[in-house]
Parts: structure tokens; C-alpha cells; sequence
DNA sequence: CTGTTAGCGCTTTCAA
DNA sequence: TTGAAAGCGCTAACAG
């Protein structure tokens, strides 16, 4: 690393102990373990951090006690709108804890994800939360982590460790037969990156066509790309070209529903009466798009706050009573399908 | 802190000396300094490093060099669209350096965004980039930080350190004007949070009407909360609400804009014919709406990647050729605003 | 090019 | 309840 700028002076907690005539530990108790110094001293002590304007080196204290009291989040995409209920969830079980929350971004790239969890790792951070894993060497990296690690993942990758999964293949499936039981019959599907959950709700839909006989591969369109809205306008002019009789799309996530409803409205097709959309995620948008998006709900803001919960209690060496905790998803019937006759 | 549980065995820098018979400090400086290491010294030195899965200690790092190489990168809001393109740019310039980047957020709260800084700056961060700041106790921290910091701010603020500034007050101007060209009079306002920027938009909105002679107060409808789809439909409702006759709407943020569309469709109202519809900031649906969205475009990829330039400058001790960059923007004409007779 | 020494600021352990 | 000593793992500064 090159040479960088001369720190100005901190105030530490020696210069604390000196001014007040007594020992650094004792600063440091005061501010950490309250009950180990007696009332009057210690209201001393803070008064004077205070009025010097102290603040604590977390790299010394983590270099001395073993962690530095903040929980790294790792995220495929910060941006994507799904993880924003989870990041809401977590930081709301984080609120009136010591720990405090860093995040970062690993773009859906398995190098980067490796390292920015090394990253993590070098800081001695007190806990790792990650959602969308991707990379084997990450996994074999955090079966040694110092410290408690949880993910949020699907149900069926069988998570080794603590985790909060959600069975993405049984939510596909539910929004596919829910478009069967509406009437539609071709019903394609569009989707965005092949990421794990993403391939368990291709084999959702898949296994649901294949069961109502109605299966088709010419009926699936995706593309590993970041999902928007104008992908799935892209995405949804290529299933209309390849399928020019589909009569339904099971949008991968709501995003792509939106595009998918836009670019029906453009070709001049009615939604729901000709053609049935189906979201995934109920995104905040869905609930009041014209017409408003059929959708799967997940609990994202449960997701984050039960794994952020399962974090701390591991780091305060709790016993867990379980370690995968399963949450479920819900159909919400909205106006771009048509009412079940 | 309570206290957390222990540490594996870590491999030191010292191990892998050991093993090699050679002092702690030339390891260092392989992995650092590589000219400062012959050449087949440094290979061996870094294939044992491989061998013994060394990884670097940040905070013993950090506390020797006064600098961990990490980039703490502060928003209002993380999951906010209009941060992706920022972080893109960020992102990009930061790739091909040893600098790595964290995310902090505040949640739009000064007592948040104080308590986050604090937290970076106890790590020895190598630098700190923030966009949307509140707290003039956060001014006075950074001030007086040991580290380069940048802002992205609106230019009007007069931005004392480094910085990159968007004019948002002459964009809202250009904006309303763009409406009133189209021949619409009746123009509201619909807004979301009060923070600096948005003040900034409100403004330019308001010079703009007192120019035409056709400012109402009675037009403008906001409300102190988080952009989203779902605020643009219950703003836009007020809005027709107070004032019955209004034909046209200034949108804070282009999904305020959206929902203010969905909401003029449910209305009946044809757009842009009937009902004129202007956002900001061009996010990615913006130009797959259908209507497609008129909207201001903010070059926020090129914002982050500016700021991210000028901080590694900063970190690296250049002298600055300019310490506060504007960047302009720029009226993008779609389908939700008549064509200019 | 390589090594020695001396901390960085804090907390742990042990003692008073 | 308070303190002294030792060191966490690394790098800056200076030698050789």
C-alpha cells in the first residue's frame, strides 16, 4: 500500500487516564463493563472523554480482544430492490445492540464475494451475514470463520450452517399453478441471473407445466443479467416473438413483471383479460402498478431481522434452538391475472 | 463488549517467516513492496503464503500504518435506484486499486449518519466519500478527519472540501420550464424528503412559476418520507384532490413519477395529452414506461467515479487541480410531456 | 536487499 | 475496585 497522509494527533486513552491521575484500564473499563468501576469515578471518567472528545481505535481494540463489534452484511446487489426489506429487517434487530453494520457488494461475482468476505474476515468483524453464496471456496473460508456466520438462502440447498431459508421452488411453483387455475395455458417464463434461487424457481414453474402437461422450453426466456424493468421488456418481446401465442408470463421478479406489463400494454394487449402477469417478490411498486401486479410475497424484512437475530445470539454464544429456520412465502391474488372462475 | 468467543489459531506473518527462516518485516514488504524483495526470495515467500492460507491482519495492519485500504462510502439510503449508478461509478474507479469499499448507511437520520462516521474513522479508514450530508457535527468530524474525504452534494451548498456538486436547483428550473413550454399551467409539485437536495429541487420549481406568473403553493404537495412508487400515487391523489384543474406534475424523483402515472391511468386522465408528467433523476424504468417518462438525467455514474477519482487523488497526496467539480445535466424528452408546439 | 528494534492503542491476565 | 505488565500482528525507521 502506498504511503498515506501522517494521522493528525488522537486523543487516547492514556492521555483520558493521565489527565484524571489514573490508569488507561480504567478508562477503558468505565466505557465498556460499567459495573467494574465505582459510580463516581466513572461519571468522572466520561465527563472527561467527553470534554476531550476521545473516540475508541477499533483497530486496536480489535487487535486486542479478538473483534470489533461490527457485523458485515455481503449482498449480491445492495441496489436490488428485494434487499432492501431485508437490510431493514437487520438493522432493525440491530438497533439497540453494541453491534454496529457494514455492508458490501459482491455484484453477483463469486471473486468478488470471496474477497470481500476475506475482507471481512481480516477486520476480525463480530459476526457475517451473507445472502446469495455462491462460491465453494467462500463456504470452505467460513466453515473456519472466527466468528458466527449466517446466511439467508433456499430451503432446498440443505444450508450446512445457520441460516434463515425460504423454499423458492414450492413459491414457484404456487404462482404457476395459481396462472393454470386462472385459464391461461401457454405460460411463459422470464428471468434474470442464473443464481441459485433463481434456478429453483425455473424448476418450480417447470416442474408445474410438466404436471399440467403444458410444458414447453420454447416458453422460457432468460438471460443472466441483473433483472430490471428494461430487461423484461426486452425479455418479454423475445418470448412474444418466439411464443406469438403465450397467454401468460411467471416473471422471475417483479421488476421484470413491470417490463412485462409495460410492453404488453404497448403491443396492445389487455392485462388480465388476454394475457396473465405473475411477480415475484411484492416489491413496493406492485401493489399499485396499473393493474396492480399479481405477485409472490417472501418476508424479506422477517428474513433480515430473524437471521440478524440467530447472528447475535451465536456471537452472545446463546444455543440455538434451531439453526435453519425456515419462513414462508404467500400468493397475493392482485389485477394482472384474471379472477379464478 | 461482551465478550465473544475466541479465535481460531491464526497464521501470523511471523509463522510464515519462521517457516521460511526469514524475518517477519521482509514477508511484509513482499506482499507490499514487491521491488523491495529479490525476486526469488519474493515467489517463495508468496507461494508459502499460498500454502499457509495468510491472510493479512487489517487491524494490526491498521493500527501500524494509520490506514486499513479500505474506503468507508456513506448514503442516505443504500437501496435507493438513484445509488446504484453513483456506486457503479465508485465501483469502477476503485477496481484497479488496493483500495476496497464499504457501505454505511443512514437512513436519512443526522444522529445515524453521525454515529457511522465516527465508525469509520475509528477504523483508520484510507478515505471517506459520502453523499447527502445532514449534521454539522458530522462537518466538524471530518473537518478534523485524519483522512481525505469527498462529497457529493448539490453545488449551491458551496461545498468547503473536496467535492462534486450537481446544480439541482437550476435542473428543477429547467424541468418546470420544460412543462410550461409544452403549454401545461396548472403545474404541481409532488416531493418526498426535505433533505438538502430536494429543498434544492423545490426552489428551482418555485422560480420557475413565479417567473410564468403562475406559482400556487396550493399546487405543491409533499410529504417527509422515503421516495417510492407508492408515495407518487398518494401524493398524486392529494394533489387532485387540492387542486382539481392542475394538468401537469413536476415529480422529485422518477418514482414519484411513476406512481403518478399509474395513478393519472386509474384517474382516466390520457397522458401526456390531458396530463403532463415530468420526473428526475432517469432511472433505469424511466425509459421503458408507457408512457415513456420525460425526466431530468443526472450523470450519476459519472458523479461516483469522479468523487472516487478525486479521493484516490486525495489518498495519494496529488494537489487537486479543482477541489469541487460540477457536472451537469440535461432534460431528456419522452413520451409523458406534449411535444413542444 | 534484508534485518533489528520499537512501538501503534487497546485489552487480557494476574496481582494488589 | 483499581493497577501493572504483557502482548495482539503488523509496519516505520533505521541499520547493515
Amino acid at each position: 500500500m502506498p504511503p498515506r497522509r501522517a494521522r493528525s494527533e488522537r486523543v487516547t486513552l492514556l492521555d483520558v487516564a493521565h489527565v484524571l491521575g489514573i490508569s488507561a484500564i480504567t478508562v477503558s473499563r468505565a466505557l465498556r463493563e460499567p459495573g467494574k468501576v465505582s459510580e463516581p469515578l466513572r461519571a468522572k471518567i466520561l465527563c472527561q472523554v467527553e470534554r476531550m472528545g476521545y473516540v475508541p481505535d477499533l483497530a486496536a481494540r480489535a487487535l486486542a480482544s479478538r473483534h470489533n463489534g461490527i457485523i458485515g452484511v455481503l449482498a449480491p446487489a445492495l441496489t436490488n430492490h428485494a434487499f432492501l426489506g431485508i437490510m431493514s429487517g437487520i438493522e432493525e434487530r440491530l438497533r439497540d445492540t453494541d453491534l454496529r453494520i457494514q455492508y458490501a457488494n459482491t455484484n453477483h461475482d463469486p471473486d468478488q464475494e470471496y474477497r470481500q468476505v476475506k475482507l471481512f474476515l481480516s477486520q476480525h468483524p463480530a459476526g457475517i451475514l451473507l445472502t446469495g453464496l455462491q462460491d465453494q471456496r467462500v463456504s470452505d473460508l467460513l466453515a473456519r470463520a472466527p466468528c458466527p456466520v449466517v446466511q439467508i438462502v433456499d430451503i432446498n440447498l440443505m444450508p450446512s450452517g445457520i441460516a434463515v431459508g425460504i423454499n423458492h421452488r414450492e413459491a414457484a411453483e404456487t404462482a404457476t399453478r395459481h396462472l393454470l387455475a386462472c385459464g391461461y395455458h401457454r405460460i411463459g417464463l422470464i428471468g434474470g441471473s442464473r443464481d441459485l434461487r433463481a434456478q429453483r424457481r425455473h424448476e418450480g414453474y417447470a416442474v408445474a407445466m410438466q404436471e399440467a402437461g403444458l410444458y414447453d422450453p420454447g416458453l422460457v426466456v432468460t438471460e443472466h443479467k441483473q433483472t430490471s424493468v428494461q430487461l423484461g421488456c426486452d425479455l418479454f418481446k423475445r418470448l412474444l416473438a418466439t411464443a406469438p401465442d403465450v397467454d401468460a408470463v411467471f416473471c422471475q421478479n417483479d421488476d421484470l413483471a413491470l417490463g412485462a406489463l409495460f410492453e404488453a400494454q404497448r403491443a396492445g394487449l389487455r392485462v388480465p383479460e388476454d394475457f396473465g402477469i405473475c411477480g415475484y417478490n411484492d416489491l413496493e411498486f406492485a401493489t399499485c402498478a396499473e393493474p396492480r401486479l399479481t405477485t409472490i410475497r417472501v418476508p424479506r424484512f422477517e428474513m433480515g431481522y430473524r437471521s440478524a437475530d440467530l447472528l447475535v445470539r451465536a456471537i452472545n454464544d446463546e444455543c440455538l434452538p434451531r439453526r435453519v429456520v425456515e419462513l414462508s412465502f404467500s400468493l397475493i391474488q392482485r389485477g394482472s391475472t384474471r379472477p379464478i372462475a
